[in-house]
DNA sequence: CCATTATGACTACACTCGTAGTTGCAAGGG
DNA sequence: CCCTTGCAACTACGAGTGTAGTCATAATGG
């Protein structure tokens, strides 16, 4: 069961990831800064992440406060794994040749992979 | 439009761009190694390809032969830039960093990474 | 020539996703 | 105490997906 989480929903997680445990308006007012959802499709977002175990509600007064369940690193590195093994058999280096043929990698992206590749040769 | 090519059909697209031009019988019988799918199921899903403009078909006697309308760099290119548009903010580094923590690189990806680097600081 | 087999065309069906609408109740304002 | 408003729960519905089945027909083996 690896955890799927839609284009729709991630929108819905990453809110929560940058201030967690909130309404579903507070929520839905976050949201509407780019993306033009009503409060109804949020809403539903929010009890489908529920139901996938991604958020946890815990009761305040007649309304809920919705928390994360899984952290951003874990469904980054979940997402990255499950990415790389279907497009590009795994492996990682030819993920980012294409990144960097089609669009060219930042200096920042250059200099960090070298500090990473540092790292990782000790 | 940018072309969406579902988990099963991208199995499909796999063993058409290995070896190109083939009847639906040759590429169930390709895909079978991998999948468990019926010939109903794969001859579906070249359908469904053909819709979307992934794959042609040159009629052959009374049957078809399935080649590919887009080629696998192109694909991969496009589905990387969405996937860290979508997941990293469009930064590699990060995409790499994650892969790096959790699975891990190979010596094989160090290696090519750095060459990579390398050309890139050119 | 006829029965079997392989093929393309069409159909099926449950499930997910995007995007809401509807209902019923409860809390708060006058 | 009643009316409005906000919320949770449920329902909706069309497009896409995974996974096939059916039907008509053409080729093929005996």
């Amino acid at each position: 069961m690896p955890l799927k989480i839609s284009r729709a929903e991630l929108e819905v997680m990453k809110t929560l990831w940058k201030k967690d445990d909130q309404t579903a308006s507070e929520i839905h007012s976050l949201v509407s800064k780019h993306k033009d959802w009503s409060i109804r499709t949020v809403k539903t977002l929010l009890a489908r992440l529920v139901e996938k175990n991604a958020l946890r509600t815990t009761p305040e007064g007649r309304r809920f406060r919705y928390t994360t369940a899984i952290t951003e690193t874990d469904y980054k590195t979940s997402a990255a794994g499950q990415f790389v093994d279907r497009i590009f058999s795994g492996r990682a280096a030819p993920l980012v040749a294409h990144l960097a043929d089609s669009r060219g990698l930042t200096d920042e992206d250059i200099a960090e992979l070298e500090k990473l590749l540092e790292e990782l040769k000790k």
